[in-house]
RNA sequence: GGGCUCGUAGUGAAGAGGCCUAUCACGCCUCCCUGUCACGGAGGAGAUCGCCGGUUCGAAUCCGGUCGGGCCCGCCA
């Protein structure tokens, strides 16, 4: 009967089996410790026996073995159990030496990221790299756990969809038995028409990316959390219902996971229960204003002007999340609630210096919708678009929400340097594979 | 799409006209080592310095081209 490495130490004196991959052996002679990786982590096993020893002999990190032998509390050893005279026994030997490091943390410098990803298969054994995405596993979690407790349904939609879901990223096309398709940038369309059913939706999912982008946060494929909730006074509603998850979130990732953070090196969280907000034409006039250089043309905040929001609010206000609110109508979708003036009713959610969410209230009134479609050269009687409408003409509440970026969510929190560390298997402009 | 940059063993780095028959660390192989945990020690294998061409008595090093990365801007989340 297998036991699980975390549990080694809960059966001091009884005799156990754990089945793992070879992770690190160190001779010392007539003593070899040998690390054992299961998914609860490392074990140690003392081998003495010279036959034991043998049998790793010309067997790579990586090998599946099983061993069986008697825990022994030991203060000395990592976790404070061993197992000591053990059978070992060879699942699966390897015998190709690893391409990659899997104990001591790889290099994560930019110019070093291709062969990190090239390597991504074995890489990822790699514990720091294994941390990277059992925190990223567990912010999700969080953050359903977060939207249950507050009524929201968990809902999947369409990513092979019939048009542009919104204007403005580009898509791409897909050959769907003769017609063409697109992969969806985004689920707007389809989380806005569920408000119409449950009220209160989310949807955790990959959105599709075609812009030949190359920084360090944008990726061709990116997972999103969508959240949507109607019946609101307006967006404030929305700022709050996101503030409070991402406050709760990383609250609790920063209290469960403290030593994992410590051991990525991850800045100290600094925030405050209520985000600070500040309208796009104030940021810009504060950022002229401290910089000596001026954004005040600019419509959306440009990415220095965001990376200084954060600082200055971080200094400012001790919160290093804030909101940028009120950005021009200009820049406005058609499927935004404009305010009286020039500006939209959103608000964009930086932290630690990018955008990671924008929380904008929608026009839920049929005909204004109809109008800004035609506005924004957006046909109505398009599948993409008619079904959507069909949902407004049937009475659709005050709403809004969130498109909310998981990948650079996770990147910030972990204080890595580029989104696509934060992704298992990333794809951009020039990867595919693997 | 524009600008700027970088390609040296499996991995990470040093070398910036002759000291290079290319250095170091990790990993790998052999041996020694009974408390390692980035173990330690001795020895060894592994690189036509991304590729093509040029300059030069001589090129990893300079120049041109090419291929492949990266960063920033734009676009976007």
């Amino acid at each position: 009967m297998r036991i699980l490495s975390g549990d080694v130490k809960s059966h001091i004196g009884k005799k156990v089996r754990v089945e793992g991959w070879l992770h690190k052996k160190r001779l010392l002679g007539g003593l070899t410790f040998v690390s054992v990786r299961d998914r609860k982590g490392l074990v140690q096993v003392v081998v003495q026996d010279k036959d034991e020893v043998e049998k790793l002999r010309g067997l790579q990190i990586g090998t599946v073995l099983a061993v069986e032998g008697t825990v022994k509390d030991e203060p000395r050893a990592p976790g404070g159990a061993e197992i000591h005279e053990p059978t070992l026994e060879i699942m699966v030997p390897v015998t190709e030496e690893s391409p990659i490091e899997i104990d001591k943390p790889l290099s994560h410098k930019s110019e070093n990221l291709d062969t990190l990803f090239d390597n991504r298969v074995v890489g990822l054994r790699n514990l720091q790299e294994t941390k990277i995405f059992k925190i990223r596993s567990e912010l999700t979690r969080y953050i359903r756990e977060f939207l249950y407790q507050n009524d929201f349904v968990e809902i999947n939609t369409p990513k092979l969809v019939a048009g542009a879901a919104e204007g403005g990223a580009e898509v791409f096309k897909v050959d769907y038995f003769g017609q063409e398709a697109t992969l969806a940038q985004s689920p707007q369309l389809y989380k806005q028409i569920m408000v119409g059913v449950f009220e209160r939706v989310f949807e955790i999912a990959p959105a599709f990316r075609a812009e030949l982008s190359a920084t360090t946060r944008h990726v061709s494929e990116v997972t999103m959390l969508d959240i949507e909730m109607g019946f609101i006074k307006d967006h404030g509603d929305v700022m709050k219902m996101v503030q409070n998850m991402v406050y709760d979130v990383l609250n609790r990732v920063y209290k469960e996971h403290a030593e994992d953070l410590k051991s990525l090196n991850v800045p100290e969280l600094i925030l405050k229960p209520e985000f600070p907000s500040y309208t796009m034409a104030e940021i810009h006039k504060l950022f002229s204003k401290e910089t000596g250089k001026d954004t005040s043309k600019e419509i959306d905040l440009t990415p220095e002007e965001e990376k200084w929001i954060c600082e200055y609010s971080k200094k400012q206000n001790g919160c290093e999340a804030v909101y940028a609110t009120n950005l021009p109508k200009s820049k406005m979708k058609f499927y935004h609630m404009a305010n009286d003036d020039d500006t939209a009713r959103s608000a964009d959610l930086l932290f630690r210096g990018v955008e990671i969410a924008t929380c904008p209230q929608r026009e839920h009134r049929h005909d204004k919708v109809v109008e800004q479609m035609k506005a924004a050269g957006v046909d109505p009687t398009h599948p993409g678009f008619s079904h959507f409408l069909l949902a407004f003409k049937h009475g659709m509440p005050p709403h809004g929400g969130c498109g909310f970026g998981i990948d650079r969510f996770t990147e910030k929190v972990i204080g890595l340097a580029n989104i696509k560390e934060a992704i298992l298997f990333p794809r951009d402009i020039n990867r595919l594979a693997p």
